[in-house]
DNA sequence: AGAATGCTTCGATAAGGAACGAACTATGCG
DNA sequence: CGCATAGTTCGTTCCTTATCGAAGCATTCT
């Protein structure tokens, strides 16, 4: 019975029906209302907000009040990978509750990870960019290699702003188990994919679809 | 409300202080019987027994009846990197209930993680490893260098035999954040390291301290 | 100021599940 | 065959915690 860290507190925060399916709302990566949360979750306002409080105590949430909206997000890019380990787990020794339809396989190939892309586009895009040497990567860690900021700013992403959080970052991928790019740099894309109506959002869900032509334009870009 | 893998159901499982005792016991990578694994967790036979099942059903472990004994341990690597990266949020969060003594020195230096070496020795040793060719890593895929049946027939370890599990594998350090080798070549690296005596189990922790010759041996051979 | 929205706190209820002792099953030993 | 050890099942007790309605704060809009 020795003491080590609580992880006994951390998982039962998770382990809850309600707060899981908060968190994985979150893990879409927009911070959302309490409210929105309930809704989520499909409970009354009063109980969510008392698993939110919970959640913030125990670490896993960041809280930005704005006015009179409070908005509830993930704590941090450590949390989310917790999620998507959980989350593999559950997939994997789940008695497929759900047969892998149209939906489970647009997950695969593309979803979003907190702030980034995930699935196998992202981590062919990755790939790519490991192979060009315009990131380079010694295990988890990744760089920027000389010729990135130049090759980002031609797509209009600047990556010399240093920020608190990494630029680059590796995530690891439940669906294919392979890394993907994490970071602002992962961030940034995410939004450039968004922006040019590459691809857009499934409603509800965390998959990323990706137009015939936004899919081609984003090939063009990150996998040439 | 969407219905996807059941997160809450496999973290509920994690989240009871006696369950994760025990599969924090587990992590040791020893399997354990019910009693041994009652004592872990400081509760009766009957309630472990009762928990065990839970654990069982859930598919996070796996039981070995041997006569008239029931070995229990984890159902996979994927469950072991689970509860590693809940071990992770635990302790970034986790109001410092214990100050960093020696023994968590020790156990960020060296320890057991499921069945192979973690910690900064083993990452150092990865690294070495794919430096030198004998590894070679591509994300998070690692295969073996054309070298590598040589050089560890030399210390007395078959890369040749092809079991199921795959041979090697990145497994993500929550101590140091960054991969250390796991598959059945972890595994057979950490048997060695211990059938030679150059490092021995912390009592009732996994913690792995190397002697001092132990460790000039382990270096010569890995690091050299 | 007054009304309306967004959210939290309070109080009561109810359900889930963790705990143990006692009884039961199974394997091994003399 | 009996006794001992290892483990599970059963039944009961008890405590935790999820839940919601109602009431209380806070912020914005008119």
């Amino acid at each position: 019975m020795r003491e080590g860290p609580d992880i006994a507190r951390i998982a039962s925060l998770v382990g809850d029906p309600a707060r899981a399916n908060m968190l994985n709302a979150l893990m879409g990566g927009t911070a959302l209302t309490a409210s929105e949360l309930a809704l989520e979750a499909g409970v009354s306002l009063p109980t969510a907000s008392s698993h939110l409080s919970k959640l913030m105590e125990g670490g896993l949430l960041t809280l930005a009040s704005q006015g009179r909206h409070r908005y509830y997000g993930l704590a941090g890019p450590q949390v989310a990978g917790m999620i998507e380990a959980i989350t593999g787990v559950a997939e994997a020794v789940g008695p497929k509750r759900v047969r892998p339809g149209p939906r489970d396989g647009a997950m695969r190939v593309a979803r979003v990870c907190y702030d980034h892309l995930a699935g196998e586009q992202a981590v062919a895009m990755l790939d790519r960019l490991v192979e060009k040497d315009i990131l380079l990567r010694d295990d988890r860690e990744i760089r920027l290699g000389p010729s990135a900021p130049s090759h980002f700013a031609a797509i209009g992403i600047d990556v010399d702003a240093k920020p608190r959080r990494p630029v680059c970052r590796a995530c690891l991928d439940w669906s294919v188990r392979r890394s993907h790019l994490a970071g602002t740099l992962g961030a940034a894309i995410l939004d450039k994919i968004l922006l040019e109506k590459w691809a857009r959002r499934e409603k509800d869900s965390r998959a990323v679809i990706f137009s015939p032509p936004g899919k081609q334009a984003f090939e063009k870009v990150f996998l040439a």
